[in-house]
DNA sequence: TTAACCAGTTTGTATTATAAACCAGAGCGG
DNA sequence: CCGCTCTGGTTTATAATACAAACTGGTTAA
């Protein structure tokens, strides 16, 4: 009835364009590498890395890092049961409210 | 082919829900009073203040101030035709998006 | 040995969303 | 008339945060 008020209680953590990139990322590849993501995205390393982090903190993502040959470090995201339900519900309300919205438009207010 | 760095790309003015709510809202109403996009949208007397300064900076919204019986201040906002377009623009932005994004969930990258 | 590179992380900065404080006038109560 | 509160906002302050630049620790190349 009222959708306004909905749209600012949509999730910041996901609603962030570079995180709903992220996001919508790994919902589709389920997992990728560091890198992979990078340029999926078209973020800077620093960038991605510290949305990265977010995303773990809210437990969106799980990273993990694995060391090729010992050495040389391999960091791979994957998307959380969590994350996925979360970026599906962010969809869900904002098609929702947006549906509203259309219907106040027809009726003038 | 791309759609996630589109995603960083998407107008930000418009992206940020309280000011997603104020655009919807106008676009809906075409014009409304500053009291009554405050009810609308929930926001504080600041914030929409201050929201709606950015808009109209941005030419997305026009404001205007009548007073009643020369004394009590009134605030009338519309969205502008930039406005109008701007908000289209974004929700078929994020629609074409989204649309490639689940192209790629279907083929598994 | 030094230089360049890979794979990220940490630090710094500039923006900005939000709330709190403020302001000017109006309409009371006493 | 003098405070007090209400209306209708604006300005100021702060806390968060997006982003890029600088840094780290190891690796290969010259």
């Amino acid at each position: 009835m009222m959708p306004f008020k909905e749209m600012t209680r949509l999730d910041k953590l996901i609603h962030e364009p570079a995180r709903l990139a992220i996001m919508s990322a790994l919902d589709a590849c389920t997992m990728a590498e560091f890198l992979f993501l990078q340029e999926l995205t078209g973020l800077t390393k620093g960038n991605l890395s510290s949305h990265l982090s977010k995303l773990e903190k809210a437990g969106y993502v799980a990273i993990s890092k694995q060391f090729v040959r010992k050495k040389i470090p391999h960091t791979t995201i994957r998307i959380s049961h969590e994350g996925k339900t979360a970026l599906h519900n962010y969809w869900e309300q904002l098609d929702r409210i947006r549906e509203v919205t259309k219907q106040w438009q027809k009726k003038g207010i």
